[in-house]
RNA sequence: GGCGCUUUCGUCUAGCGGCUAGGACACAUGCCUCUCACGCAUGGAACACGGGUUCGAUUCCCGUAGGCGCUACCA
């Protein structure tokens, strides 16, 4: 058995779009079957006909394109144990609920949900099991010609999984451990809705992992109550020797106060619990993704595999290869993870870092388009050209000091804003202004612009041949209120590097605009 | 309510009977400096509680408390 190929799959219901949990599960999947040389399968649960939306299996696959997580089979993969889409394998369930159905490990139930509404609303924590079987409407308490009769005549009908009560039953959990449930507090769970013609999930389930050849279940925790059940009916197809191991990942949680993460969550705090951005068919809701928030893909796929588990060292920054080399089920975590978006941030912030300038540069184009700077006639193209140059230089530029301190490409704006336009006014409440711009400060302003009208190699080095005696003799250290002047805040490239690029007109065009403003 | 899982700094976690309980994020301070930041250095910060087992428990067992999940003709 341990011989077996390793055959993974995730499964997601098109029900909207894929949550960050489950891009967690899918990943850690991915890890487990690339470590093995395995497959990866991608199959579409979609026994559900309710809740259904459409654009949502694509938007899956989308995502997972983007993460660079790849399926070696399923929807959209193709493969040899198709179809993998639930709604397509109608026959095959039918023939495995008549399996049971013959061997009487399930039975035909009638019972209308307005009935069980009922009998709920009555009876406290009512469980449709060993103990009420009987008085139901089923297969088991009608009689055959009965059941045959309503059935011919179309009537809705359930199959229910006949649990045996009062067994023990132990599910083998890689994280976990030996997990005993027993069988009295399992309910006779749906397996099969005439209605629809579709089985549940749990059916679906079992009967796909068996036929494709599933050797692994890895996925959340919310699944471990029913692995008790899910063992049960393995048992009664009388495929137990083949049943899949099975790991229960624990879950994600919200970053403040209790309960699991959910699209709340990330609206309130401000940060996004989908892949990509996902715009509701229904109510045309919007949410926001990692991708259009300008996380970069590698980034996304580290941190979350760090959320329940870890290489068993200090080690945090890796690459997926190095993630599928030292993935160890047995070293995840057992207990939820808080969803820390800080620190999904400094995840971003450090393969920012690394990327080289070709790869950011195209997103800051995007940025200074919704900025407004645009080459245009009157600001031709190359002058563009040279302001995002200097960008570059001063992001990219050479030496630690001038790295920036951002998580996103966007965090660029801010910091960069004045290679392209002059300050339209000045926060008189900012710490920089206020400390820097001072009675004064205007005259001493006006004298250095008068040096600076003297320069006449505008170069770095010709503005110090200028300047620096002149700083030497008056004592007047022009620095920050310069700065104020041309950035408009504590932030900025050295002065003379600054002035330089800017030219002697806008130099000089922004120190007198402050001058007049700030008085 | 029932059943199950779970419990180490604020957060993610290392630890698999004997450690000054380690790392990362965040936070604070310092260095650097014409600003911001980067970088570097330093610092504060945790074994839920109560019983056992043991020469010795963060570690093993049992309770209690908290957290989470499941309890649908949803997955």
């Amino acid at each position: 058995m341990s011989e077996r190929r390793v055959r993974v799959r995730f499964a997601p219901s098109p029900t909207g779009p894929l949550h960050i949990g489950g891009v967690r599960t899918a990943l850690y999947n991915y890890l487990f079957a690339k470590q093995h040389g395995g497959d990866l399968i991608f199959r579409i649960e979609d026994t559900d006909s309710g809740r259904f939306v459409p654009g949502a299996e694509d938007y899956i696959i989308e995502s997972f394109r983007w993460l660079g997580i790849e399926f070696d089979e399923g929807v959209s993969f193709g493969g040899d144990y198709g179809p993998y889409r639930q709604s397509e394998r109608r026959d095959i369930y039918r023939k495995y609920v008549g399996v049971l159905l013959e061997r009487g490990r399930a039975y035909v139930a009638f019972d209308t949900p307005e009935e069980l509404d009922a009998v709920r609303a009555r009876v406290e924590n009512f469980q449709y099991d060993a103990r009420t079987r009987m008085e139901m409407r089923n297969s088991l308490t009608l009689p055959k010609e009965e059941v045959e009769r309503l059935i011919a005549e179309g009537t809705p009908y359930v199959v229910r999984f006949l649990i045996e009560p009062g067994e023990d039953v132990v599910v083998d959990d890689m994280i976990r451990g030996r997990v005993t449930i027993n069988s009295s507090i399992l309910d006779d769970k749906v397996l099969y809705k005439s209605a629809d013609d579709l089985p549940t999930y749990h059916l679906a389930n079992i009967v796909d992992d068996h036929l494709m050849e599933v050797s692994h279940v890895i996925r959340g925790e919310e699944w471990l109550p029913s692995a008790p059940l899910h063992v049960l009916l393995y048992r009664a197809f009388g495929w137990e020797d083949s049943m899949p191991r099975f790991a229960h990942l624990p879950l994600l949680l919200k970053p403040v106060g209790n309960g699991k993460l959910s699209k709340r969550d990330g609206d309130k705090l401000g940060f996004p619990v989908f892949p990509l951005e996902w715009h509701d068919p229904k109510s045309g809701e919007v949410s926001s993704g990692y991708r259009e928030r300008g996380y970069l893909p590698e980034a996304v796929n580290n941190f979350l595999a760090l959320l329940g588990w870890n290489p068993g060292n200090d080690k945090e920054l890796m690459s997926m290869e190095e993630m599928v080399e030292l993935f160890d089920l047995s070293k995840c975590s057992k207990n939820g993870a808080k969803f820390d978006y800080v620190k999904a941030a400094w995840f971003n912030h450090q393969y920012l870092m690394r990327l080289p300038e070709m790869e950011w540069t195209p997103a800051f184009d995007a940025v200074l388009r919704e900025n407004g700077i645009v080459s245009t006639p009157e600001r031709e193209a190359e002058v563009v050209r040279m302001m995002k140059l200097k960008v570059i230089e001063y992001v990219d530029g050479q030496g630690n000091r001038r790295k920036r301190n951002i998580s996103f490409v966007s965090d660029l704006w801010p910091l960069t804003r004045f290679f392209f336009v002059a300050p339209v006014g000045f926060d008189a409440e900012d710490k920089f202004v206020k400390k820097n711009w001072r009675e004064g400060t205007a005259d001493e302003m006006r004298l250095f612009a008068g040096v600076l009208e003297s320069v006449e190699d505008w170069s770095v080095e010709g503005m110090r041949a200028v300047c620096d005696p002149w700083v030497e003799t008056t004592g007047i250290k022009p620095w920050n209120a310069w700065r104020v002047a041309l950035v408009g805040m504590g932030q900025g490239p050295d002065m003379y590097e600054l002035a330089a690029f800017l030219g002697k007109e806008e130099t000089l065009g922004r120190m007198w605009f402050a001058i007049n403003t700030l008085g």
